[in-house]
DNA sequence: AGCACGCCGACT
DNA sequence: GTCGGCGTGCTC
């Protein structure tokens, strides 16, 4: 595309508000097109920038030249600006932030500064005028110029080695910021010197050499064996990498070199696509749908095409939801439009991924946080360059940057993994049915346990419902027992958590050669432990929180910030060596059942067996092999794995997610019970569960056990109505947060006043929006930082909405505080 | 995000 | 009296 225009409308790539306009040299005039990035020059600096539109000059303002054009085709099309607008806008973010997030990461290119010493400073360091620090910095540049961000770090890196030595902690070490001034100072002295250049833009396309035959068909009968065999590869293959041909011919690398200088071939560089995929997987054909499925696929094909349609298919494990993924998407595709699939991030090396590629073979595109940087940027240039139809992938994939999509798919919508909690707040799942609104496609959310805002979309008539009750094959759901924990209170050791009926059954299904599912929501030794002579409980020195003892790792981590303290250390509060070990996680009910079950095969899957790569597959193959008898594991078992030989599933305490503060607590438990009791009795054998709570009673327990999502839901609805929480309201959370204790409090305090000051001001707000707290948060301190927040309830998100950026306009600097720092949570997940 | 401008406390 | 801290505001 050309324009018509020298002027263009950009989003620069920092958490700049308003979008810019630039005029357009003659000479870049052609290789400018919207979705592609440009240099332009911002304030003093250079920053990159995304091209939204052609523009008029509105002569408000003096008009400055871009710098460059950064990209050869546009890395995002322009159907998806108005989806970044409407992003921008209802998540209360920069459309420039919202667009950096969406890219890869490690295009950008970026101004810094160095340093480096002057002659001047070097005759200057052999004097004694020299303060100690400036002597420090003069000395390190003299060894290497370096930026001015790194300056400081090497030095407090010396520090905390030497601290570490000593156990005697509690160092009060900032990070020994230098000073701006005494930088300019030591400029003005002409010590040093400052210089801009740019930096960024390290993800590039990788490159591989090829070779291929000139055209002139020099003889190739005096060549020696080895080159004769190069030649005929190449004559067959057309063209060849030097990477494939050393698989034929190992010394090629050697050879090519002097074939290419005898006029043979010739050598070049070719971008090649990194392969992130796996093993690959044999092809399959579309499977004969039951009624049930066949009568969802009537309906929603039936709609396909004809504008946008929000479905949610409520199918209960095992009733092949896939399949019509499956064959809606074949549809889709025959219509000459893309297919976007979501899967929740736990679920990375999902059978989603290896299924649709056994049934579409290439022409897919997987995007998940397992790629590295490259492997992304390949992925996403794949779909810019129309090769691929299909893109899988966690919640960043609702970024693919197809220019049409048919169809979105949202698999276990009801996944909070769509939740992203850093940079800016999105849920992919709310956004998807957004972008198949833009796109007039249709949005498919998935899940055996919907969330109480997707069915309450349905009886709103938001969306449509379709179900797939039965299971395929017509396997019998599980049979699940209740077990009060309150009855084994007394018991000491193993047996508490343990109880007689779970130890009854798991020897039952070992003895029958078969597999157990032990889930317990807590990863570590045990959650809670405490002093024996003065009764603290061991605490984080960062956060407001308890650590947990980690055997494997023999000490107690914070799960928050990282934190470890060895397991030898004494009480930091009395210095005594005696520390109980109250709480319970999962590593201490593997070591209970390796001492239960000294013959069966245990293992454990959570965090902290799975963090390095492959380790996923290697606990899965276990259980698919058959050499594992017993996992443990946290709710990474309750998702989306295939577990063909599991007929028990124990759960150790159901009660632990339903006691967090925050009001979606009863709907979590719900879903997780209702998931990991799923897993049992996939195979040919039905599944028994063991449900071990201390609430027998509590709704979210019964509803689960009797695998009601509808009498669930019911119930649920009503508490949230009278509460006035969503789906009958709309929140935003705004997040204090400082490294000071009274100031971030009266920060909060001051910030509630603006709020209710805002509120009061204008009668609309009066009626629409609510304010509660500011309160201090449930976990007051995480990382050293002092958390305060403030809930924004709002009957309709409108006018919660624009209360907000009222707010954000009339205060920026409350949102811009350097010390002090102010986020807005839209529709905020964990209340914590 | 950076970077400049402008206003108050502890130093020569 | 100035130096230098950081709160406030702007970048087409």
């Amino acid at each position: 595309m050309t324009l018509n225009s020298p002027y263009i409308e950009v989003a620069v790539a920092l958490p700049v508000e308003n979008t810019f306009t630039y005029r357009v040299p003659e000479t870049l005039s052609p290789f400018v097109s919207t979705g592609k990035r440009v240099l332009v020059p911002f304030g003093r600096r250079r920053v990159t920038a995304y091209v939204l539109s052609p523009t008029e000059n509105t002569d408000k303002y003096e008009i400055r030249l871009i710098l460059d054009v950064l990209d050869d085709t546009p890395i995002f099309p322009s159907s998806m600006i108005p989806f970044f607008k409407w992003i921008a806008g209802y998540y209360l973010c920069p459309v420039g932030e919202v667009i950096r997030s969406a890219l890869p990461r490690g295009l950008n290119l970026y101004d810094f500064v160095t340093v480096s010493i002057t002659q001047a400073g070097k005759k200057e360091l052999s004097g004694d005028a020299l303060t100690p620090l400036q002597r420090d910095i003069l000395d390190r540049l003299d060894r290497g110029s370096c930026r001015l961000k790194d300056l400081s770090l090497p030095e407090s890196k010396k520090n905390t080695e030497s601290e570490k030595d000593n156990p005697g902690k509690r160092g009060k070490r900032e990070k020994g910021d230098i000073p701006n001034s005494l930088i300019q100072a030591m400029d003005k002295q002409g010590w040093i010197v400052r210089e801009r250049s740019l930096m960024g833009g390290r993800t590039k396309p990788r490159t591989e050499r090829h070779i291929s035959l000139n055209a002139s068909d020099l003889p190739a009968e005096d060549l020696s064996e080895p080159k004769k065999k190069i030649i005929d590869i190449v004559k067959s293959e057309g063209e060849i990498s030097v990477r494939e041909l050393k698989k034929e011919v190992p010394t090629a690398p050697r050879l090519i070199k002097s074939l290419e200088k005898s006029g043979h071939i010739s050598i070049f560089e070719k971008n090649v696509y990194r392969d992130p995929f796996g093993e690959p997987v044999t092809p399959d054909r579309p499977l004969s749908l039951t009624e049930e499925q066949e009568k969802v696929m009537r309906e929603i094909s039936g709609t396909l095409g004809n504008g946008f349609a929000a479905y949610l298919l409520a199918g209960v494990t095992g009733s092949g939801k896939t399949e019509v993924y499956m064959q809606l998407a074949a549809e889709v595709i025959r219509q000459g439009r893309s297919v976007l699939v979501l899967i929740p991030e736990i679920a990375l090396i999902s059978q989603m991924e290896r299924r649709f590629r056994a049934r579409f073979g290439e022409c897919i595109a997987v995007l998940h946080s397992g790629l590295s940087t490259g492997e992304r940027y390949d992925q996403w240039m794949r779909i810019i360059n129309n090769e691929v139809t299909i893109a899988i992938g966690a919640r960043s994939a609702i970024f693919a940057p197809f220019a049409d999509i048919g169809l979105i798919i949202v698999d276990e919508e009801h996944d909070t993994s769509y939740k992203q909690e850093s940079n800016f707040t999105y849920n992919a799942r709310d956004i998807a049915v957004v972008r198949a609104k833009l796109m007039d496609g249709i949005a498919l959310m998935g899940s055996a346990t919907p969330s109480i805002q997707s069915y309450h979309n349905v009886t709103t008539g938001k969306f449509t419902e379709v179900t797939l009750s039965r299971r395929v094959e017509k396997r019998p759901l599980p049979d699940i027992t209740v077990v009060d924990l309150r009855k084994s209170r007394d018991e000491r050791g193993i047996r508490r958590f343990i109880t007689p009926e779970l130890h009854h059954a798991m020897s039952e299904t070992f003895a029958r050669g078969e597999q157990s599912l032990i889930f317990l929501n807590r990863r570590g030794f045990a959650g809670f432990p405490v002093c024996a002579a003065c009764g603290d409980p061991i605490q984080c020195e960062n956060c407001d929180v308890t650590l947990t003892l980690h055997r494997a790792e023999n000490a107690y981590k914070c799960h928050y910030c990282g934190f470890t303290l060895p397991s030898a250390s004494r009480c930091p509060t009395c210095n005594s060596p005696s520390i109980k070990l109250l709480g319970l996680g999962t590593e201490k009910v593997e070591s209970a059942i390796r001492k239960l079950f000294p013959n069966a095969r245990a293992a454990r899957m959570d965090r902290d067996t799975t963090s390095r790569k492959g380790s996923v597959l290697k606990i899965l193959k276990g259980l698919r092999d058959c050499n594992t008898d017993i996992l443990v594991g946290t709710q990474m078992v309750a998702k989306g794995h295939d577990f063909p030989n599991i007929t028990l599933v124990g759960i150790i305490c159901a009660d632990l997610s339903l006691c967090h503060p925050d009001f979606r607590a009863g709907e979590r438990t719900f879903q997780l019970l209702a998931q990991v009791s799923g897993r049992a009795g996939r195979g040919d054998v039905p599944g028994r569960v063991i449900l071990q709570t201390y609430n027998p009673e509590h709704f979210s327990i019964v509803s689960a056990v009797a695998q009601d999502f509808k009498a669930f839901y019911n119930k649920e609805v009503a508490f949230r109505k009278a509460l006035s929480y969503p789906p009958y309201s709309r929140l935003i959370q705004l997040r204090i947060s400082g490294k000071e204790k009274g100031k971030t409090r009266d920060f909060a305090r001051e910030m509630g006043n603006i709020c209710k000051e805002l509120q009061k001001s204008d009668e609309s707000f009066s009626a629409s929006v609510q304010i509660l707290g500011p309160i201090e948060a449930p976990v007051s301190k995480i990382a050293k930082r002092y958390r305060w927040q403030i809930l924004l309830k709002g009957l309709s998100a409108g006018p919660l909405h624009r209360y907000v950026r009222r707010m954000m306009a009339r205060w920026p600097a409350v949102f811009h505080n350097s010390n002090i720092k102010v986020t807005a949570d839209v529709d905020p997940f964990f209340m914590g």
